[in-house]
This record gives C-alpha cells, sequence and structure tokens, in this order.
RNA sequence: GGCCGGGUGGCAGAGUGGCUAUGCAGCGGACUGCAAAUCCGCGUACGUCGGUUCAAUUCCGGCCUCGGCCUCCA
C-alpha cells in the first residue's frame, strides 16, 4: 500500500514520494514559548508525531524539523506584564513544552530550530528578496511584496483581490500594497532587537520558518505541516517568501490538522473551557490524553470532552488488561504491525481506523489459547501501538502508577493474601469485606484462574 | 459578503454505489461463591428534497443546518 496524503496546495488525497528516494523530510510549526501548551497545542504535535513515527517505519531516513518561536510579541508582551527577562520565560516555556509533550509519548524531532539562532539567516532571505525585486524598505520596516509574485494565494485558495477587500484593519501607510506583510520590523531599545542593513530590528513572524526550513531541510522539501488555522497567512506566505527568495519550489505536500473545541464550543479563557496540557495530567495519564486526540481523524474538528476521555482510559484499560494476562509470553519475532493498520494509517493517517484495529486485536489475544499464538497476537498489538505511540508502557505500571494516595502497595498484597484465607474457609462474607474495603479506597481486585489481580481505579 | 469543511445508530467515530466498521452504553447468555475481567449473542443508522442508476448513506443539484478562516490564534 503506497502512503496517500490530503495535501492542502492541491486538496486532494495524493500518492506520497520522496524528493530523495528513502530520505524524508518534514517542517512543523512548533510552539511560541510564552505560556503553558494548551490542549489546542498538542494536537499537531500528537498528530504528526504519528506522521513521524509512520514515515519512521516506511523509510531508511527521516529528518523532522520543528522551530521553537521564541521572538515574538506576545513574548515582549509577556515579559513586559510580569517583569521577568524574555530569555527565562522562553527558557523556562520550552522546558515545561517539552515535559508536556514528553508525557504524551511524543517523540523529539531531529531538529528543534530556535529562531532567535537564526537571525543572520534570515536577514540574508530578506536581502535575497529585496535584490529580487520582491520586497522593499520603508521607515524601518522591509515588507514582502505580494504583487510581485504571481500566484500568491495558491495554499489558501484565495485572490489578492479578494484578500484586499477583506482587509478590515486599518493598513499601514508605509505599504504599497494592503496584502504585503512584514518581514523585518524596527525595534525601540527596550525590545529585543538584532543590528540589519535597515537599522536595529526584529524579525516579522513568517520569515522565521522560511529560514529555518532552508538551513535544516534545504529549498524544496517532502512536507509541511501545522494547525489549519495557519494556512492563511503564515503558511501563505512562506510560501511566498521562500519559493520567491529561492528560485525553487518550496514544500511539496502541506498537511493541516482541524481545530479543536472542548464539549461543542470554540476553546477560549472567557468561557472558561480553557485548559493547559498540563491540568489535563493532573487528572489522567497522558496516554489517555493522547488516545483520545487521535480517535479523531487528524482533518476533521476535533471535539474535546471529558467523555471522550474517559472513553479513552477504559480503552487502554482494556488493552492493558489483555496485556497483562500474557505478561510473561515472549513476544520477540513478532513485531510487525498487521498490515491492515499499516494500511489504515497509509491512508492519510486514519488513526480511528487504526485504533479500530486494535480493538480486533485485542479481541484475537483474549481469545488465543495456544502460546504460539498469544504471542503473536501479544507482537502485533504492541507493535501497533508504538505506530501510534501508545502502549509502550508495562501493564503492572499502567494499573498501579494510576492516582496517587490509597493504601501501599504491600499493604494491598496483604490484604489479599488474608482474603484468599477467607474465600479458602468459604468465609465469604469476610473476602467481600476486605473487596468493598479496597473498593472504597479505589483499588479493584479481580480473582482470575491465576490468583487476584489488583488496579487503581 | 467571500472562501473552506461538516451533518452517520443512545454516545463517540470510520467507511462504502449493492455484502452496512470499531468502541462505549444497553439487553440476554457463559464463566464466577458473588463480583470484576473475559467470551458468545442481540441494534439495517447515515440532515432534507429532487436527479442519475437495475441499485445511493455513498455520485450530481437545490435546500436546511453546524463550524472554521478572511493579516500575525496550533
Amino acid at each position: 500500500m503506497p502512503l496517500v496524503l490530503y495535501n492542502t496546495l492541491t486538496r486532494t488525497k495524493d500518492v506520497f514520494e520522496p524528493l530523495v528516494p528513502g530520505h524524508v523530510g518534514m517542517y512543523v510549526c512548533g510552539p511560541t514559548v510564552y505560556d503553558r501548551a494548551h490542549i489546542g497545542n498538542a494536537r499537531p504535535v500528537i498528530v504528526f508525531d504519528v506522521l513521524y513515527r509512520l514515515l519512521k517505519s516506511l523509510y531508511p531516513s527521516v529528518r523532522y524539523v520543528r522551530n521553537i518561536t521564541d521572538v515574538d510579541d506576545k513574548i515582549n508582551q509577556r515579559a513586559k506584564d510580569s517583569g521577568e527577562p524574555i530569555s527565562a520565560i522562553t527558557e523556562r516555556t520550552t522546558r515545561m513544552f517539552h515535559e508536556d509533550i514528553g508525557a504524551l509519548n511524543c517523540l523529539p524531532p531531529d531538529v528543534e530550530p530556535r529562531a532567535t539562532a537564526h537571525i543572520t539567516q534570515m536577514i540574508a532571505m530578506i536581502e535575497r528578496l529585496i535584490a529580487k525585486g520582491h520586497a522593499y524598505a520603508a521607515e524601518g520596516h522591509v515588507l514582502f511584496a505580494v504583487g510581485s509574485m504571481g500566484n500568491y494565494g495558491k495554499l489558501s485558495g484565495r485572490s489578492s483581490d479578494e484578500m484586499i477587500a477583506g482587509a478590515r484593519v486599518e493598513v499601514a501607510p508605509y505599504k504599497k500594497d494592503a496584502g504585503d506583510f512584514v518581514l523585518w520590523k524596527p525595534s525601540s531599545p527596550d525590545l529585543p532587537g538584532w543590528e540589519s542593513p535597515w537599522g536595529r530590528g526584529r524579525p516579522g513572524w513568517h520569515i522565521e520558518c522560511s529560514a529555518m526550513s532552508l538551513e535544516h531541510l534545504g529549498e524544496t522539501f517532502d512536507i509541511h505541516g501545522g494547525g489549519q488555522d495557519l494556512v492563511f497567512p503564515h503558511h501563505e506566505n512562506e510560501i511566498a517568501q521562500s519559493t520567491c527568495a529561492n528560485g525553487a519550489p518550496f514544500a511539496r505536500v502541506w498537511l493541516h490538522n482541524g481545530w479543536l473545541m472542548v464539549e461543542g464550543e470554540k476553546m477560549s479563557k472567557s468561557l472558561g473551557n480553557f485548559f493547559t496540557v498540563r491540568d489535563l495530567l493532573d487528572k489522567a495519564p497522558g496516554e489517555a490524553i493522547r488516545l483520545a486526540m487521535l480517535t479523531t481523524h487528524y482533518h476533521q474538528p476535533f471535539d474535546w470532552t471529558n467523555d471522550g476521555l474517559k472513553q479513552a482510559k477504559a480503552t487502554l484499560d482494556r488493552l492493558y488488561t489483555a496485556l497483562r494476562g500474557v505478561a510473561d509470553i515472549d513476544a520477540n519475532g513478532y513485531d510487525e504491525a498487521p498490515i491492515e493498520v499499516l494500511a489504515a494509517l497509509e491512508d492519510d493517517l486514519n488513526t480511528p481506523l487504526a485504533i479500530s484495529h486494535l480493538h480486533e486485536l485485542v479481541g484475537a489475544l483474549n481469545k488465543a489459547t495456544h502460546l504460539e499464538d498469544k504471542a503473536r497476537a501479544k507482537g502485533r498489538l504492541l507493535a501497533s501501538g508504538h505506530l501510534l505511540g501508545l502502549l509502550h508502557q508495562d501493564p503492572e505500571a499502567w494499573f498501579k502508577g494510576g492516582a496517587a494516595g490509597g493504601p501501599a502497595d504491600d499493604e494491598i498484597d496483604a490484604l489479599i493474601v488474608a482474603r484468599a484465607e477467607a474465600r479458602k474457609a468459604k468465609n465469604f462474607a469476610e473476602s467481600d469485606r476486605i473487596r468493598n474495603a479496597l473498593l472504597d479506597q479505589g483499588v479493584v481486585l479481580e480473582d482470575g484462574p491465576s490468583g487476584t489481580s489488583w488496579k487503581r481505579a
């Protein structure tokens, strides 16, 4: 099965072929580090992590670049409000981002470039744009001239006329065209700035991704991803900058994940439905958050609900229950994901369909009676989970790690021994008393053929 | 206003021109001291009105409806 991806540029599902056989380059827009990642920030990170895992399983060499935007007016504003130095804010927020994303079992990218480390490359690119007549300096600013580019607006499917007609903000007087956007702008002494041919200033938003993708992936590369809201203006402008500066095609395939809603409404601070990843990690395992996100196709809007999170947790309980039962069975030699799981992911990253196959695989595992069948089913389930970034934990850790508090592990084990004696003596009143007492403390006992196991609810 | 994407069984959520996923919830059964877990069985749903077709939830058109974007929000 060939890998097929929905390309925003062509508006169709296209068969994916790397530019250089066997090598894939992918750039995904990363966070602006001024605050904790919220749940909406997590979606593209998780989605493209699954794509990264899939690509790694299909091609010998994958280079995944995800930037850190550490120069931005929101960061400046935050520093002004709090009095904290900018570098302290960006470093701390970057660290927290890594922690949160790590808890969602996302692999680190191969390269994580920071915007402030690529100012030289940005300035060089802006100079090339001016030299080629695609940009002009005005009042300390440098602007990209959209009129100089023939097919500006192709990605987002809009014409220059439409954009000018739709402009609802006051057009800065130094702009030749209402659609022109900033490549470089002047900085006052209290703001971050770098010396440039146009005076001390700082980059516009879009130029960093053009400069960093060029530096780490070259002029033309395979995949560029991000949230759907970035299609316009961010990605449109990246295309304009890069193709005009480099004189070469830019990203070949554009992927965009859909917006995130919360309980059917747009997430916003004013509605009180705004969550950070950290907030959720305090009440649910990262793996459940990850699974919940993957139950909807990446291209669709995703509705984050408490119920969905509970279901994801229940699904993982079911999967880990099966794995716990075969913990001592060696699945070596069965480390390939079944064809149907691979086929689902290769069809434009159909994670909901892949997850449905996970359910079928766990059913097969539960029904298997022969050792060989169990080993095969276990291996296939684990390999499938690995592609999705799931089922990486030890089942015991999944069940016993749970919420803090409650009785200690050895306390529980002692009570299980006492209960076993009561059951042996047919003293079921006592055995049920012990089980209910533990249940009240959030510990669930399950009697099986090989003894009693427990988990934290 | 312009552009774009949706409307699937109680819920979540894939998919397909005829064979109608998957999970949760529900019902019945097996197993169990009782539970839990697990297994077996049970649900013909695709916004609306037309069209094309031997056959449409799936293709085409109108309508209703929900959501997103339209200069820096992932």
